[in-house]
DNA sequence: TTTATATATTGCAATATTACGATTATAAAT
DNA sequence: ATTTATAATCGTAATATTGCAATATATAAA
């Protein structure tokens, strides 16, 4: 019924699972990216790059945002986000333990 | 308008967010873990073990197989279903060159 | 051939996501 | 104080996803 059944999964796969729901878009994938190589990372600038319009891009931002991926820092009226390297280590280190922990053992 | 604007991004892009957005259910998450430590792994068992209806379990299976991480075999009128290493590798080598390649340099 | 078992497919209701126009909030500039 | 610029929020339409009952398909067993 559109709704995911949370409760029967484990906190481990609800979290899991999170974290890919908010890299699930080639959006939020562009503006990492993109955040990645700029020196200033400044959303004005992700919406011309991107192309899509600001609230949309705004909103995107919050997803990241929601998992702490990246970090929004007021400069005037401007707003300069950043990846947060704690974050992306950790998610990094999360995933590559999901992907070696689960083998191939029938067939 | 619910969908996704695909074509003002790269396929580099489009191709890691599909990845992502197959990852993003715990059911998902539950079926590979499921699989992996299990000598056979049945259809059926799976639908016991995680707690979804049969059609949805199948549904699920579905897509995992639409971008190659399990494969089935058909064993009588049971299918066993197995995680395919190739596509597993390649996966987590995808995603480390991205996590690898994004950067913070602001703020 | 009939029956039982295992899985896939279809159709649909409930909910979630994506995108954007309109509006609001905030701060800088005039 | 007013205007301008930047970004967040609200409201909403279009579409996608989740889950399951009902049904279809396929193979094994009786």
């Amino acid at each position: 019924m559109g709704v995911t059944k949370s409760q029967i999964f484990n906190s481990s796969q609800n979290q899991m699972a999170a974290i890919f729901k908010v890299l699930a878009h080639p959006a939020r994938i562009a503006i990492l990216q993109y955040i990645s190589k700029q020196e200033a990372c400044i959303c004005n600038d992700i919406v011309d790059e991107i192309g899509l319009a600001q609230p949309t891009i705004s909103q995107h931002l919050k997803e990241l945002k929601s998992i702490d991926l990246i970090q929004g820092e007021i400069e005037g009226k401007k707003v300069c986000y950043c990846i947060n390297l704690d974050t992306w280590a950790t998610i990094q280190k999360t995933l590559n333990t999901f992907f070696n922990t689960t083998k191939s053992n029938c067939c």
